[in-house]
RNA sequence: GCGUCUGUAGCUCAGUGGAUAGAGCAGUGGCCUCCGGAGCCGCGUGCGGAGGUUCGAUUCCUCUCAGACGCACCA
């Protein structure tokens, strides 16, 4: 369905044409003064200097106009002019109405699908393998889900990439540990020519540890760090019993990374890594000296990427070490050069923590320049902010360790089953249920609702409170309405409703409709600025919106059936409204709570 | 030093080239013959500072102050 702000700014556009002004000026926007209008147009106002008029005196040759108009077609139950030359639009409630009926009845209730199948890579840019998931990829992971489900909800083919750390330093530094821990595995006999054996030597547990241990030492120890960049080098070109070790670490951690993502309910379509991007490095590194865009420097292998219009130079991006070795620049490359080879999308997403800003700039300028991406093709880096503890610094345990994100769930999940344990009668196990549900919605909601770009502060109590702006209080919203239409129902037999939404006879009903009717707006603009806070901020409003009309109306006591079935209709569609949208931030509600 | 980002209420956060800058929490007063009170309705304080552009700036520009982060061989 059309956008209602389309719809109301295509009747506006008529008015300005007719009157001889630029259709430019019509456009119409919600309303910041709900006490006098429901829209508004302010272009009036911008208009009056290029015409040299009074603003107020277009404005009313417009609403008049528009009121002219009104027989063949009632948007509008309100047109007016405002000093000093505002145009205050209300909605005609039957066509209200009639536009929430038709949401009602359509697929996706009535949001278009902008994304015609074009295809859009997600990067979730590397969690480490050998590294427990720690808070640090909490936000990686839940933006991306976010933006991933919203943008398969408008049709885009969405492709979320893992992007795994498993190709860098970190996999020499564990190498290089796991010699000293055990040096007497076949892994380090060079004299060894038989098969390596199938059972990894060492647990999840172990590597967990064993990877901050050599990263510690690797600082304190510069002949360890040597042997460390030694076996990445060897690992990278090939030698077999360092990619033995490699397999090993690769098969232990993801299957505990795919356990804890699941728990985020966190899916990618691909779990690939920088070990992927590999094959295309020899080529890559051989066409930008090629393309004389790479030359030498101090021993390095770099590429300029200043352009023109930077104020200060920027620092070249560096695709090969002067030992010899790949980086992180690299690596992002040659995936790119894959990525264009599978799926050659329309877009990239990369969500990775703000301060690697600097090294996508440089990526995306080199892949820019190189031409293996079109210069049209967006590369968007959304650089999320720091979680920060309420000290305001980066959250970490109570003893200053790294918290990993098992735990932290662990942790809101225990605070909201205490939190229904008050209240309902529930079994054990019931609440043990709904507060893994309640849990997930407290930290994705807490995390989504802030703007990605700013660090936030994680206040558990806070995020897993029932009351104000927050997941639960969204999810009781949800499972209040199911509350109503269950008793609806039982009340009526069972009957399917008949009927369907009538104009509004309150305010509070109004604003509650006027509220669904920007579902797809609202929905459409949060994806295009990949800015899930959005459509937190959306379901919120909805949520309070629902929560004025309930208050003034008593629906089960409604004695005028048309009506009470009007209003079933009503919180039908307010509660889809809100399942989808929290679904699409990567939660669903629980049947009670 | 250079660069990027961020400064909005006591706290945590929204917001916009337009009319009177909003929520939540905390504080405080009220609303149950009660469809889930985990709700609803009141009560008050603020755009870091200074210039500029504009009919109009919290929003755009410049400077300045404060904080976070980043500045070639980590990822």
């Amino acid at each position: 369905m059309e956008k209602i702000l389309d719809l109301i700014t295509a009747e506006m556009s008529k008015a300005f044409a007719a009157c001889g002004y630029d259709e430019s000026y019509a456009r119409v926007v919600l309303s910041n003064r709900p006490d006098l209008c429901e829209y508004q147009c302010n272009g009036a106002m911008a208009a009056a200097k290029a015409y040299k008029k009074r603003p107020f005196d277009i404005a009313s040759e417009v609403v008049t106009k528009l009121q002219g108009s009104r027989e063949q077609s009632p948007l509008f139950s309100l047109i007016e002019a405002a000093m000093p030359g505002f145009i205050n639009l209300r909605l005609n409630g039957e066509f209200l109405a009639g536009y929430l009926n038709g949401m009602s009845r359509e697929e996706k209730l009535g949001l278009e699908e902008p994304g015609r199948g074009e295809t859009i890579i997600v990067d979730y840019g590397g969690a480490n393998v050998a590294k427990p998931l720690h808070v640090g990829h909490l936000r990686s992971a839940v933006i991306g889900e976010s933006v991933k489900r919203m943008g398969s909800f408008l049709g885009y083919h969405m492709i979320g990439d893992v992007h795994l750390g498993d190709w860098g330093l970190q996999m020499g530094l564990i190498i290089e540990e796991l010699r000293d821990r055990k040096p007497d595995l076949v892994y380090f006999d060079e004299s060894y020519t038989g098969e390596y054996p199938q059972e990894p030597p060492f647990t999840i547990g172990e590597l967990e540890e064993i990877y901050p241990a050599a990263s510690k030492k690797s600082k304190e120890d510069g002949n360890f760090k040597e042997r460390a960049q030694t076996a990445t080098f060897k690992l990278q070109n090939g030698y077999k019993p360092f990619h033995a070790i490699w397999e090993h670490i690769m098969a232990v951690s993801l299957a505990d990374l795919k356990k804890n993502y699941d728990r985020l309910d966190v899916h990618f379509e691909l779990w690939k890594g920088e070990s992927d991007a590999e094959a295309y490095i020899p080529w890559l590194i051989e066409d930008l000296q090629k393309k004389g865009l790479a030359y030498e420097s101090q021993g390095a292998l770099v590429v300029d990427i200043t352009q023109e219009s930077d104020s200060k130079e920027l620092p070249p991006c560096i695709i090969r070490k002067s030992d010899g070795a790949a980086l992180y620049a690299t690596s992002d490359l040659g995936t790119i050069l894959e990525r264009e080879k599978l799926y050659s999308p329309r877009k990239y997403i990369y969500i990775t923590d703000k301060r690697q800003e600097l090294h996508f700039i440089q990526v995306f300028r080199v892949a820019k320049m190189a031409g293996y991406i079109k210069e049209e093709t967006p590369m968007v880096h959304i650089g999320f902010g720091t979680m920060n503890g309420k000290d305001g610094k980066p959250f970490k345990t109570r003893d200053g360790g790294i918290m990993r994100l098992e735990h932290l769930i662990a942790d809101i999940d225990e605070a909201v089953y205490n939190r229904i344990r008050e209240n309902r009668t529930m079994t054990d196990e019931e609440a043990e249920k709904t507060a893994k549900i309640v849990g997930l919605a407290a930290l994705k909601y807490g995390d989504l609702s802030n703007q990605a770009a700013k660090d936030y502060i994680f206040d558990l109590e806070r995020f897993s409170s029932f009351e104000g702006n927050t997941g639960p209080y969204i999810l009781y919203t949800i499972v209040r309405i199911k509350s109503i239409l269950k008793k609806y129902q039982e009340a009526s037999g069972g009957q399917a409703v008949s009927g369907e939404i009538l104009e509004a006879a309150g305010d509070t009903e109004k604003m509650l409709m006027l509220e669904l009717a920007n579902y797809n707006e609202v929905l459409e603009n949060a994806f295009a600025e990949t800015a899930p806070h959005k459509l937190c901020q959306y379901i919120y409003d909805l949520a309070n919106a629902f929560n004025g009309f309930y208050r003034d109306n008593k629906i089960l006591a409604q004695q005028d059936k048309t009506r009470q079935a009007g209003w079933i209709h009503l919180i039908i569609l307010a509660k889809d409204v809100l399942s989808v949208c929290i679904h699409l931030l990567g939660f669903d509600a629980p049947e009670q709570m």
